[in-house]
Parts: structure tokens; sequence; C-alpha cells
DNA sequence: TTGTTTCCCATCTCATCCCATGTTATCCCA
DNA sequence: TGGGATAACATGGGATGAGATGGGAAACAA
């Protein structure tokens, strides 16, 4: 599980380190990286290991296959997403335009999600977390331990 | 899975280079190359493996022989398609009503979405690509993890 | 022949890999 | 409990190879 939140720097080439605790999430799979994408929602960037984009994948599958939503989900997701490989360091670079679109400079937080991940410019994040605690405040009691017959992860 | 968007250049012979990780996708088969065609949905190309036609193969056998709709999908797509196999270095040659179709003139963008890719103009693309995001984003709560999980991570 | 297509070779750019180094947290032992 | 050793993590720069691209020669069809 994605869990805590750290700053690290990024480079002149756009390299970095991914957290150490990040990187054992995703290890084991048959791609050594993480997959990331620009979010569709706000400007900072969306991540998980493959195994992630593989539960999209299926759930995006079970729609028609010219379903005018499926078609702008697959556009919006596999189409922004690129795999980035660990380099020996348990680096990745980042494309020019996924550090454009969130506006990162020398460093990227990366926050965990549980079975996601963000990355944000560190001012950014610290603005959108103020945010997201209020709203957490004011929604708490949409937070149900809900009847997920399935056992949710 | 075919992931990500990368713009490659169209030369005079109509040569482009597949990007090498969609070369990856439908590496291993028997034939060496893509199968394109032209949407019946809009001016872009649609493609993927063989695996991909197989798998709409057997859509298409479960309905009935004479079926309208059948028959409709049956031209669109298998009278339409074209398998192009890649040259030593990876390209393909679209032929001229391909470009025609999707508008191509000295780039082509290449779109992952998943099992499958489209082929655009990037210009026309950037105008699709917005309606595709805001279209996700007035619609991601339909994107529901589905009621069975699966699997965690 | 003439035009078209396919194959092959050369070049350039950029991403990836590799090595070196600093820094911090952890462990061990006195 | 404190200090030192050690290993894991993070970072920086340079070299190497894969990928993309352009042009030309050879094979084929009209």
């Amino acid at each position: 599980m994605f869990l805590s939140t750290t700053i690290n720097g990024v480079d002149a080439k756009g390299r970095v380190s991914v957290p150490a605790d990040f990187r054992a999430v995703v290890g084991g799979g048959a791609f050594d990286g993480i997959i990331v994408w620009p979010s569709f929602d706000g400007t900072y960037l969306e991540g998980g290991g493959q195994a992630l984009l593989e539960r999209y994948q299926a759930l995006i599958e079970e729609m028609d296959p010219y379903d005018d939503a499926r078609i702008a989900f697959e556009r919006a997701i596999f189409g922004a997403a690129r795999p980035l490989s660990f380099d020996a360091n348990g680096r990745v670079t980042l494309p020019k335009d996924f550090i454009d679109h969130a506006g990162l400079e020398a460093k990227a937080t990366f926050v965990g999600l549980g079975s996601r991940f963000e990355i944000w410019s560190p001012d950014l994040y610290e603005a959108h977390k103020a945010n997201a605690q209020s709203f957490a405040r004011d929604n708490k009691r949409a937070l149900k331990l809900g009847p997920r017959p399935g056992g949710a992860a």
C-alpha cells in the first residue's frame, strides 16, 4: 500500500527518486517501474503500479467497445499514461510535459493514497492539502464502514 | 498494453515509425506488424495487433450471420483493415487513402488505449483530447471500482 | 520505360545505463 | 545511553546504445 508523503529532488534531466517504500509496493511484477499520467482533474500527476492499470483496464473492458464514455476514459487515462521504469538507483525520468502539467521545479511531493499515489509540486500540494482537510472535515460522515461485501482492499 | 501518446514524423513516402513500446506489445506473434483501419466514427485510424483482430472476430462470430450490424462491422473493420508490416527500422508505410482519411501531413500522433491504439493528425487530436479530458472529468464517477475488487494493490 | 514500392544503409538525437559521491538513518557495541 | 561503523537511500554527471529519420538503390508493376 502506498503510504505517507515524501519530498524528493527533481534534477536537470527530470529524474526523481521514487521513495523506497513505494518501490517496494510495485516490486515483484513483470514491469519494474511505475505508471504515471497527468490527472485530468488538476495540476498533479497520478500513478501506480502495473496492477492498478490492469484494474482500470478490466473496468473499462466491461463497457461497450464504442461507448463514448469508454473512449473518453481510454484517451484520458491510457492515452496519457506512461510507464516509467526504475534506473539502477530507483529513479524515474519524468517526461517534460508531465513536469509542466504539475508545475514541478526542483522538488516533487509523493503522496501515498493506498492503491495509488499522486505527485505534486510541494507548493501546490500545501495549498491543496489545506482544502482537502477542510473538505474531509465537512464530509466526514460520508466515510462509512460500508457494506462492501467483497472485502475491499 | 498500448500506453501513452507519441508524435512521429510521416515522410514523403508515407512512412512512419511505430513507437518502440507499441512494437513490443505486438511482438512475438506470427505477423510482425500492426493491423490498421480507418475509424468509421471519425477522422482517425484505429489499429492493434493480430490478437486484437482475433478478439473482434470472436465477438462478431457470436452475432447472427445476417444481422445487419454484423455485416456492417465486418465491412467497416475487416473489410477496411490492412496489415502493415514493419521494415527493418520499425516503420510502416501508410496507404494513401488512410493518410487522407486521417488528414495526416508531416506528423502523426499515436495514442495508446490499452488493448488498441489510434493514429491522429496532431492538430485534430489536440482538440479531441480536450474533449475527452473534460468528459472524463464530468463523468469520473461513472468509473466505479466495481463490486468485485478482485485484487488489492 | 516510368512510376511505385520495398529494402538497405547512414546519421543524429535522446533516453537509458553506469559509475562516483554525499547524506541520512539504522544497527551494533562498549 | 552514547558514539562510531555500516548500509540504505538520494543525487550528480558522463558514456553508450536504442530509436527515429532521411536518402538512395534495387525489385516490381503498369
